[in-house]
RNA sequence: GGAUGGGUGGCCGAGUGGUCGAAGGCGGCAGUCUUGAAAACUGCUGAUGUCGGAAGGCAUCCGGGGGUUCGAAUCCCUCCCCAUCCGCCA
């Protein structure tokens, strides 16, 4: 959420923004509409200022009948302001209808276009794309020959999009959680395994919508839970509702937890193989910052994502993300593309994971504050998103990226102490 | 799933229907004392919105929503959440 007297006050630049990001929303309507709100408020103030001094009045009277005359006036003080309040109401409820629909900010550096071909490359990884002397299987394909993902099971017992993973890909799961956390603690993160559920309040806050048509979040019937998307969830709402101490920030938090998406509206898209699917494990960072660091944090979660695929030996390359494909919350997002050898016609670069600074925008949805001592007031802080590990598209990186010839697959140095062996699919 | 007890300011914790934004404590800030610090003592110290140049004024906020009343943290209803115990269970 935007500040409203932020919107008031820059009618301009927000309706820029909007238009930057693809994004219709009546922001001259919410004007008036914040204008009208803000009078009955005043007009609701003042009915109650009067309607207590008429109460305070009553004990000092003697007069029964005096008594009663104020009485009568009490009464019809209230019942002004209560008509006041309800038209505050009313109005209060339209704003927000528009205001949740009006996106962050954005950098003054991120590119302007509306979708991902607007998208800037900044970087690449210190892996170049290995050039293949045969023709590279896709990950489906390597995984059915070492019986690593038994997609058959898997929509055997809860539907297509599900999967199971088997022998080496398990290993390569529990490594890269474990190398991702390993990376994760070295820097000072504190490591956490999140719930996989949450309220329907939280995930709002973070900017999740877990009703309506196009909704990527499973809901739990008869409840107000609801299976996370990602960990930036439950990570987010760990402080909702509270103010910290302006000492305690900024906060890093990594997250394990387990993912789902219900992919409405996906189908056919690069739906082949454990590319998009209903349930993955992912290995999250995410931070709690004054405004001040937020811009510098991001820079910070980028270079650990670098890191982290560098030590996997990946190809791949970085992403300033266009305006209109940021989403809801993001002020900056970075995407890490990685090297897949096996998509397309001759490979295709696939997003494996993605960071964001979102500023105060969902601080102030969450109501997550900082105070900083001897200052009065509270400030938003800022919150920031990123992926360590999404252990499905990693895994397509690594198989598909490292396998030889004959389909046997290396496994990244880095992994192999985990995993236990150098290779998968050598004869014995 | 059953039983009970709770949800009050940054935190802990009192609170008779009006004098309660709310005792007390902790924490924080300032001062006294001290070479300095600690301790001790004294004073100050909630958030949000709104008006005002400022000083300050006004309104709201005691889990959410509804009700009773001229007036509710306090009484009633309802929902949510949290904790503990029992049962079941990895």
């Amino acid at each position: 959420m935007l500040d409203r007297k932020f919107i008031l006050e820059n009618v301009a630049q927000v309706k820029q923004n909007n238009a930057n990001r693809g994004v219709t929303a009546d922001v001259d309507r919410l004007v008036t509409l914040e204008q009208q709100r803000r009078a009955k408020r005043q007009e609701a103030d003042e009915l109650n200022r009067q309607a207590n001094e008429t109460s305070k009045r009553i004990g000092k009277a003697k007069d029964p009948a005096e008594k009663e005359a104020i009485k009568d006036e009490g009464r019809r003080l209230r019942e002004q302001k209560d008509a006041a309040e309800a038209e505050h109401d009313r109005l209060d409820a339209e704003i927000f209808d528009i205001l949740r629909l009006i996106p962050n900010l954005s950098h003054p550096d991120a590119p302007v276009g509306p979708g991902e071909e607007a998208n800037r490359e900044i970087r690449r990884g210190r892996h170049e794309p290995r050039k293949f002397g045969f023709k590279p299987r896709d990950h489906v394909e390597l995984a059915e020959m070492h019986d690593l993902i038994d997609f058959e099971a898997g929509a055997h017992v809860a539907g297509h999009g599900f999967y199971f993973l088997k022998n080496e890909a398990v290993l390569l799961e529990l490594a890269l959680q474990k190398y991702a956390v390993d990376l994760l603690l070295a820097e000072g993160f504190t490591p956490t395994i999140t719930p996989d559920l949450a309220r329907t309040d939280v995930l709002q806050g973070v900017g999740f919508i877990p009703r309506g048509p196009e909704t990527q979040i499973y809901s739990i019937e008869n409840s107000d839970l609801n299976l996370v998307a990602t960990a930036e969830i439950t990570l987010g709402g760990m402080h909702a509702g509270k103010v910290l101490d302006a000492e305690q920030l900024p906060l890093h938090y990594c997250g394990v937890s387990h993912c789902f998406r219900t992919e409405a509206g996906a189908a056919g898209r690069a739906s082949r193989g454990i590319y998009r699917v209903h349930q993955f494990t992912k290995v999250e960072m995410f931070a709690f910052t004054r405004p001040e660091h937020s811009d510098a944090t991001l820079e910070r979660f980028c270079d650990l994502q670098c890191r982290l695929f560098d030590g996997l030996e990946i190809p791949y390359r970085v992403v300033d993300t266009a305006t209109g494909d940021l989403g809801g919350s993001a002020y900056r997002k970075y995407d890490l593309e990685a090297w897949m050898p096996g998509r397309g016609d001759a490979g295709e670069w696939g997003e494996v994971t993605s960071t964001s600074n979102c500023t105060d925008y969902q601080a102030r949805r969450l109501g997550t504050r900082f105070k900083q001592k001897g200052e009065k007031g509270t400030q938003f802080v800022h919150t920031l998103n990123g992926t360590a590990v999404a252990i499905s598209r990693a895994l397509i990186a690594i198989l598909e990226n490292f396998q030889d010839e004959d389909g046997a697959i290396t496994i990244p140095g880095a992994l192999q102490g985990w995993v236990g062996k150098d290779r998968i699919g050598v004869k014995m």
